[in-house]
Order: structure tokens, then C-alpha cells, then sequence
DNA sequence: GATTGTGAGGTTTTT
DNA sequence: CCTCACAATC
């Protein structure tokens, strides 16, 4: 395939030429100025990334401290200094800077944010933490929580954030945002707590108003930008990064516009597609050849993808051999679906697969737990990325907010959780005054704590005048037991200082005291989470760093799902999202349905998101390497309601001579199978997604049986009629209906029961289960 | 002040 | 289906 591009031969002595195809090649052999590598799926993108790196040390005499690589995981970060230390050697590797825009900046900021007033034992408050204070700034406002929902009011200041737009500089309509979003950041800042997108924000403000030349000292630390993944940066941090190579221009971006998922969380997918525009003399050079999938898998994946819009013009192709074909796989629900997925795995285990080259995908976590059930039930090693975080666990946030609090004392949000856990009296009335009396002295709570504990009866004068006599002498005592705590900090090991936290603060007693089986579960949590601070601090000796608490805390505000991932031979589930930057031998891709994927979350309109969606099939299509089997299900129980889904747009796409169209044998033989064939639900569901070529070009498929499956002689693509209507009812959601003593209705979903049933929502009556015999069209 | 129960509301994807 | 806020009760 001609490529265009100047074949450059590897300057450098480790790396031979058979190692690196020609833009490979020349992308590792660029040394100096901006550089951009479009890479498509599997075109061995980490290596050249890792090679480039390496090429810079070994060859141009950089020295590693001098290199800044970005990767959007920190398991990405891990793994790339992983592979650099088999390149560079350990000694060398090490020295290297690599990690995510956000663990980066967190260690930048904790040397060099002093200059913004940040001090150094800033905390990074997660989505609950932010919450909180949302809701503390709703309060001081008197604002009903109703009418601006905490969760949509820090949805409205991300998006600011992430557009480097303070409250000053907010547009919205309603005045009372902008006070809500600037409560928010006052009461970050008193509590010296940072939210993930001000780690990124800050460190643009420091590069660019340079306060106490901390811009200056921070771009001259290194001479070499990477960015991996560059295709999800927001705004934020796409100046984040222009600001870093201001001088020297030292920047080498690279990733794949099909692959830009995370436009909800602010990614611009133009920073990659309009680089050219902001470094008019970027080399570019795409990497096209895939090295990882069979030609069918890449075959099917581009169908899907070439009906992007606006892509930067890529030629994917790959060398491999065709392969198997692409299993679709109709399945009646989601249990029938499940069983399918565990008897494929049980199948690919028994030819000799293991288990940790098989990934289960699905759009959202809600779909796992039927697939850990059956997973469970079959015996099947399985682990899920993702969903509820241990970190997230309430034993867990307690015991992480009292050594948060107890390494920075301002922190309002983490005192306000642990200062009545376990219970020791302090209770809301209390609580509420402490706040207020905290507030009119404009302090942190902590502080407020020490003032109310001042000894010669100061400070309980004072806690009487402000209502808090009775409670006085307990607030006094807990604020002593901290005061202990913290006096410990940094003098004893991160591990033991839990310990003694767990034990001196009465949890540890009163979770043994209340000897339940959930109880019992906490304590092991407990346990396994000294065990990982125990971890970290054999880590920090083997790097030769001290085991800071604060450097714990950080890590653990900053992992991400995938970072959990075990190397284990186990069946990985996770979601779409988390597999970005995966490959496995196998991957069974589920819940390929309408309405699951594209997924159209509640509101019924608006394609806006559809490519989007589009781009992340293609990047779940493209983690398989050698099989790939995808299933969709007729009915699905999800969020405590049943979906009716026929298959999903994105099917039809893919060539027909890249799949193998099936069935499960409890498909077509169950009530609802039945029920949609013969309404055609199905025909009238896909009809808008349907391509005119694909009809035309999806010959029947002639599939191999599959033991335990029954091919069903039908093609799933082919327009089986016009007519959607029979008995009077298109049955599929959306449907206009009328129901005799309800009136006009919409069709919300479709309801297993005896005979055909839906739901049906109507204006001003809400939602009815309805059989289907006493609707009609509207 | 703590504990328990009820109801309502909201449900994508995550550093 | 889950979580969270609030009310009723001890």
C-alpha cells in the first residue's frame, strides 16, 4: 500500500529495520518539532511511541527526566514504562515521566503550585466529595435542590472548567449558576481540595500567568512532549499542553479520530483533526497497516466506520488472514443472551484459549451483572473493570476521609463525614451549628473544632453562645483524639497510621459490635485496604522513594477503572469504554441492540450522539484479534424496566461476507420471539437505520451450526414488509397508541406476560401496563 | 440523637 | 434497579 511518506531509516542501533514499518519508522526517527501520528486501530501504536521515546534517549542524548509522555490510563502509564524499561533498561526507564494529564499534574502542582496559593497538601475530592460541596453551596444559597440538581449543577461547572472558563467568565442565563459555581470553587479552595478538572486548569494558569516565575521553571523542566490518546483531550488540556511547548515546540500527538469517545466529558475530537491548523509545520504520518485483526474483523470495522462523518481520511488495511467470520447472534433476552456468551467462552476455553485473551464488552455496567451470574454459576474465572470501585465502598471512604482530613485539617467535606463515624453523638442539630458558627468566622471546621476545644473554659463559652453547650464536650474530645492522630502523621509508616486511625477512632469496635455478615464484609475491607497501603509502601521502597501518606491518597483519587485490571487468567467484563487501548483473542460483544447502542439514554430524539456511538463500535469491534462474536437480544430488563430492542444500526454495515448471522435455539421458540416476529416489531424498529446497500448486499449468509444452536433459516436484515401493523399495533417503542379509556399514549416498552403487552405512557396518566389487545394506532 | 422505613427520582460512558 | 432524602419512631 502506498503511503506517501518518505521511508526514514531508523537511526538508532536497537532497533532494527524488520522491527518498524516505513511510517513507523519515520514517525520514530522524527526528532525535533511538532509531530502528528494518526494511528489507526492495532497499527502498533505503543511501539512507536515507546521506540520513539527510546529513540530520543539512546540517540539524541535526551535525558529521560526531560521527557514527558501523557497516556489517558494510568495502567497505560504503567505499561509504557514497562516496555521502555526493557528498551532503555530500568535505571533509565525509571527517570522518565510518564502518567495521565492528571497524575501529572497533581505532582506538578504539589512542587510548584505554591505560586497559585495551592498549598502542598491539597486533596483531590472525587464526584462525591464535589457533591457535597454542591449541595453545602445550594444550602448557603438557600436553594432548592430540587430545581437545580446537584449532579446537573456540577455537570454545568465541569463544562466551564474544562473550557478554562472561571464564573466570572460564564455565560448562562441563570444568574444563580454562576453563585453556585463560584460557592463551589471558594469552598474548594478554603478546603485546600482541588476536582480533577482544576489539576488540569491550574497548571494552564501556572504555564501561562507564570506567578513566581512557576510557568518558566515548569516549561523549562522538559524538552519533550507525547501525548497518547491525543483524540480525547479537552480543551483544557490540549492548551495545557501548548502552553508546556511554547518554546520549543517539542510535541509529538498521537491518536485516531474514529476512536474519540469521551465527548460528555468534554474530549474535542477537532484538537486532533485541526492540529495541523495550530502547528502549520506538524509532520504528519498515519499508521494504517493493522497488525492485530483478522481482515474480516478490519473489514467489518471500517463498514461501520467509514459512514463517519467528517474523518480524517485514513486507508486501514491489514496483511492477516481473513479469519472466521463475525458471529451475530440473536438472542431472545438477556439471560438467553448470557448463557450464549458463558457456552462460547466454555467453547474457546476448551479448544485451549485463555481465559484472559476472552474480554465480554458490554455499553453499560447495568448489563453485567446477568453475565457475572451465569458466569458465576458455570465456574468461569471472571473479573469486572469497572462498576461500583472498592474505593467507593462506604467503609472504605470513611477510612480514606480520616486520613485525608487528617493530612489536610481544612478539609471540610472529609471532617464532616468522619466526625460522627461511628456514632459519637454529634449529631445534624450540632452539626448544623458547628457549620454555621464556621461559616461567620470563615473558617474550616477543623479550625471552628480547635476554637470551641480552647482550654480555660474559652472555648466552651463560646460553644454555648453559639447553641453547642451540651455538645461541646464531645466535639472538645474528638478534636482532641485528631489532634493525637495527626501528631503521628509522617512519623509512622502510611499502614500502621490506618491502624491506629481504625482503632483509636472506635470503628474498628463498633463494626466487630454490630457482628453482621455486612459488617464482617466491611472489616475485610478494611483489611485489604491496609494491605494495599502496605503495597504501595513496598513499592515506594523498591523506587527509592519515600511512602508518603499524601502520595497514597493521591493514587488512589486518581485511579482509574482499568488501572484495577488484573493480570489474571480471568474472563474480563467491562464496558465499551474501558477497552479502549485493549486487545484480546476473543471478544464477545453484547447488547448490540436499538436503543442499547447507539445508546439513546431517556429522551428518544436527537442523532447527535449516534457518531459518536458509531466511533465506539468501531473501537469494540477493533480490540478482537482473532474471533469476534457480537449479540443483540429481542427483550431486555434493564433499569428495572424491559427494553424491546431489534437489532442495532451498525449490524447492517458490516459486509456480508464478514459475518455469520445465528440464532440461540430458546430464540425463536420463546412467546416473545414469536410474538415480534409476527408483529414485525422487529422490521419497523430497524427501518430507519436501514442503508439501501445493505440490504442488497447481505446475500443469505450461510453460517456454520454452532453445537447446542439451531440456525434459523431467516434473514434478520432483509425488509420483510412494509406493514407494521398487525392486530392493529405496531408494537414497537415510540408507537402512538390509543387506549379506549386512557386516550392517546406513547408505547415505552414491551412487557413479557402471557399474551403480547406494553408499557404505555400517557400525558397527564403516567405509565400503564397495557395488553396489547386493547390498543390501537393512534 | 439514632435507627428504621418509605417514597421519589434518576438511571451512560470516567480522569 | 439503585441511591438518597426525609419522616416517623424509639
Amino acid at each position: 500500500m502506498a503511503l506517501g511518506v518518505t521511508p526514514h531509516a531508523p537511526v538508532w542501533g536497537p532497533v532494527s529495520d524488520a522491527e518498524l514499518n516505513s511510517p513507523q519508522a519515520d514517525a520514530v526517527a522524527h526528532t525535533s518539532g511538532p509531530l502528528l501520528v494518526f494511528a489507526g486501530a492495532g497499527s502498533g501504536k505503543t511501539r512507536v511511541i515507546t521506540y520513539r521515546i527510546a529513540n530520543l534517549v539512546a540517540c539524541a542524548r535526551v535525558p529521560p527526566h526531560r521527557i514527558l509522555a501523557v497516556t489517558f490510563t494510568n495502567k497505560a502509564a504503567g505499561e509504557m514504562r514497562d516496555r521502555l524499561g526493557r528498551l532503555l533498561g530500568d535505571e533509565l526507564a525509571r527517570e522518565l515521566w510518564v502518567g495521565t494529564f492528571h497524575a501529572t499534574s497533581a505532582k506538578l502542582l504539589r512542587r510548584h503550585g505554591e505560586a497559585l496559593g495551592l498549598p502542598k497538601n491539597f486533596v483531590i475530592y472525587d464526584t462525591d466529595d464535589q457533591k457535597a460541596v454542591v449541595n453545602r453551596a445550594l444550602r448557603a444559597l438557600d436553594l432548592d435542590e430540587k430545581r437545580y440538581p446537584p449532579r446537573q449543577c456540577l455537570a454545568r461547572i465541569h463544562k466551564e472548567k474544562q473550557e478554562l472558563r472561571g464564573p466570572d467568565e460564564m455565560e448562562d442565563g441563570d444568574p444563580w449558576i454562576v453563585k453556585i459555581y463560584r460557592a463551589y470553587d471558594e469552598q474548594l479552595r478554603a478546603a485546600n481540595a482541588v476536582d480533577f478538572e482544576d489539576l488540569i486548569g491550574l497548571m494552564v494558569r501556572l504555564l501561562e500567568e507564570n506567578p513566581a516565575g512557576a510557568g518558566d521553571a515548569l516549561r523549562r523542566r522538559f524538552d519533550y512532549l507525547l501525548v497518547d490518546e491525543f483524540q480525547d483531550t479537552n480543551a483544557a488540556q490540549y492548551r495545557f499542553l501548548k502552553a508546556f511547548v511554547r518554546d520549543h515546540r517539542n510535541l509529538c500527538v498521537v491518536g485516531d479520530d474514529d476512536q474519540s469517545i469521551y465527548r460528555w466529558r468534554g474530549a474535542d475530537v477537532r484538537n486532533i483533526r485541526g492540529f495541523k491548523h495550530d502547528f502549520p509545520d506538524a509532520h504528519v504520518v498515519k499508521l494504517e497497516q493493522n497488525y492485530r485483526s483478522t481482515a474480516r474483523i478490519v473489514r467489518a470495522a471500517l463498514g461501520v466506520i467509514e459512514r463517519s462523518r467528517e474523518r480524517v481520511p485514513k486507508d486501514l488495511w491489514t496483511a492477516n488472514a481473513a479469519g472466521a467470520p463475525i458471529d451475530l447472534v440473536a438472542t431472545r433476552d438477556e439471560r438467553d443472551e448470557a448463557a450464549h456468551v458463558v457456552a462460547t467462552i466454555q467453547e474457546a476455553r476448551a479448544r485451549g484459549v485463555d481465559p484472559k485473551e476472552i474480554a465480554v464488552f458490554y455499553r453499560v455496567h447495568a448489563q453485567s451483572r446477568v453475565i457475572e451470574e451465569v458466569l458465576r454459576a458455570a465456574n468461569v474465572p471472571y473479573q469486572i473493570v469497572g462498576g461500583t470501585k472498592f474505593y467507593e465502598r462506604a467503609e472504605i471512604k470513611n477510612a480514606l476521609a480520616y486520613l485525608r482530613v487528617l493530612t489536610n485539617p481544612a478539609s471540610d467535606v472529609d471532617l464532616l463525614r468522619v466526625i460522627n463515624t461511628p456514632a459519637r453523638g454529634i449529631g445534624a442539630t450540632s452539626l448544623e451549628r458547628l457549620v454555621a458558627f464556621a461559616d461567620a468566622e470563615r473558617v474550616s471546621l477543623s479550625t471552628a473544632l480547635g476554637q470551641l476545644a480552647e482550654p480555660r473554659g474559652v472555648g466552651a463559652a463560646r460553644a454555648k453562645a453559639v447553641g453547642l453547650g451540651t455538645a461541646a464536650g464531645k466535639l472538645a474530645s474528638f478534636h482532641e483524639m485528631m489532634a493525637g492522630l495527626r501528631a503521628k502523621v509522617g512519623a509512622e509508616r502510611p499502614s500502621d497510621l490506618l491502624g491506629e486511625v481504625l482503632e483509636r477512632t472506635g470503628y474498628l469496635i463498633a463494626l466487630r459490635a454490630e457482628n453482621t455478615a455486612e459488617s464482617e464484609a466491611r472489616l475485610e475491607n478494611l483489611a485489604e485496604l491496609k494491605s494495599s497501603l502496605f503495597d504501595y509502601e513496598q513499592e515506594a521502597a523498591a523506587a527509592g522513594e519515600p511512602a508518603s501518606l499524601e502520595g497514597y491518597l493521591e493514587r488512589v483519587s486518581l485511579q482509574s477503572d482499568v488501572d484495577g485490571m488484573k493480570d489474571a487468567s480471568r474472563v474480563t467484563l467491562m464496558t465499551v469504554h474501558g477497552a479502549k487501548g485493549l486487545e484480546f483473542e476473543l471478544v464477545l460483544l453484547t447488547g448490540m441492540e436499538q436503543d442499547m447502542f447507539p445508546y439513546r439514554g431517556m429522551n428518544p430524539s436527537g442523532d447527535h450522539e449516534v457518531e459518536e456511538e458509531r466511533r465506539l463500535a468501531y473501537v469494540a469491534i477493533t480490540r478482537a484479534r482473532s474471533r469476534l462474536v457480537i449479540t443483540h437480544a429481542d427483550t431486555r430488563q434493564i433499569f428495572g424496566t424491559t427494553r424491546l430492542g431489534g437489532p442495532s444500526p451498525f449490524l447492517a454495515e458490516m459486509p456480508a461476507d464478514t459475518v455469520a448471522v445465528k440464532a440461540t435455539a430458546g430464540r425463536s421458540a420463546s412467546a416473545v420471539g414469536r410474538f415480534i416476529d409476527r408483529d414485525d416489531a422487529y422490521g419497523q424498529a430497524r427501518r430507519p437505520w436501514q442503508h439501501p446497500q445493505a440490504t442488497a448486499r447481505h446475500a443469505p449468509a450461510a453460517p456454520a451450526v454452532e453445537p447446542g444452536e439451531r440456525y434459523v433459516d431467516r434473514e434478520f436484515f432483509a425488509d420483510s414488509g412494509s406493514g407494521a401493523e398487525e392486530g392493529g399495533v405496531g408494537l414497537h417503542r415510540g408507537a402512538r397508541v390509543v387506549h379506549a379509556q386512557f386516550g392517546e399514549g406513547e408505547v415505552r416498552s414491551v412487557v413479557q406476560a402471557s399474551e403480547p403487552a406494553v408499557v404505555v405512557a400517557f400525558p397527564g396518566r403516567g405509565e400503564k401496563k397495557i395488553l396489547a389487545r386493547f390498543l390501537r394506532p393512534a
